[in-house]
DNA sequence: ATGGTCGAGTATCGA
């Protein structure tokens, strides 16, 4: 089973990319970040015809989640699980796949460090937690996918020292995975690759790509029962190359038997 | 050394 995660950097702009990369990269699973749309454009229709079934939560032209499976969609939340509270942004949803609780994740950015958004994103990361629980703790099989604006280590920016002093690499920020860790996830693609420098978002400006000027803040998180049968993990940066790209690349976990 | 681009919408803001 391949899961895969995308921020798309509105859908409206990249669906010929994302139908494109359907074709070739043939997910099972595919979850999408920054739909920028509301429920009512999203392209259901397009997606059916390439043989997934689909569903979104988005309320306008920002934030907005979806997942996408070739293997079925039942069981979806929108927004965070009762009792906890969503918020007005549209940045969580999740839906059983083939056996799999599948969450699409469009963590906020959390812009300054010690500002309210900073305190908001760390806060959302808390209510993930409870979210993960209320679907049904770290032993369902599970994995929780997408932009997370977290590099999780400093092996994970291009580099660290260009981040002193920013959001995605400060402690109260990494500690929000390790505490996922704690609970029983494993970050697909760092377990299949300990040692790569692979980054998974490029800034638009300055030629950041063609630098390799990158950050690995897409994320697969998964739960034991499925880390233990990862065989194959990837960072489709062909996907962020030539017309119109998304700033993101694709990044998808193969879970054999 | 700084900033360099996109996409929202159509002036700027957000990333």
């Amino acid at each position: 089973m391949r899961i895969a995660t995308w921020n798309v950097n509105s859908l409206k702009a990249r669906m010929a990319r994302v139908e494109e990369w359907l074709g070739y990269a043939q997910p099972d699973v595919l979850c999408l970040q920054e739909t920028k749309m509301p429920d009512a454009t999203f392209p259901h229709l397009a997606f059916a015809g390439l043989g997934y079934e689909s569903v979104h939560h988005g309320s306008g032209q920002w934030n907005g989640v979806a997942i996408l499976s070739r293997v079925g969609i039942e069981d979806t939340v929108l927004g965070f699980a009762e009792p906890i509270v969503s918020d007005r942004d549209t940045r969580v949803i999740s839906a059983r796949c083939g056996g799999v609780y599948v969450t699409s994740v469009y963590v906020p950015n959390g812009r300054e460090v010690d500002s309210e958004h900073y305190e908001y994103k760390l806060e959302w990361m808390g209510k993930l937690g409870a979210h993960l629980d209320a679907l049904g703790g770290p032993g369902v099989e599970m994995a929780v996918c997408g932009d997370y604006n977290i590099a999780p280590a400093d092996m994970d920016v291009w580099d660290p020292a260009a981040f002193a002093g920013a959001t995605h690499v400060t402690p109260r920020e990494r500690d929000a995975i390790r505490s996922m860790e704690q609970w029983g996830m494993v970050d697909g693609f760092r377990s299949v690759y300990p040692e790569e420098r692979l980054y998974s978002y490029w800034d638009y400006r300055a030629g950041n790509f063609h630098e390799h000027r990158g950050m690995r803040i897409d994320l697969i998180m998964v739960t034991a029962s499925l880390a233990g049968r990862l065989c194959w993990a990837l960072v489709d940066r062909n996907a962020r190359k030539g017309k119109q790209p998304s700033d993101h690349a694709p990044v998808f976990v193969d879970v054999c038997d």
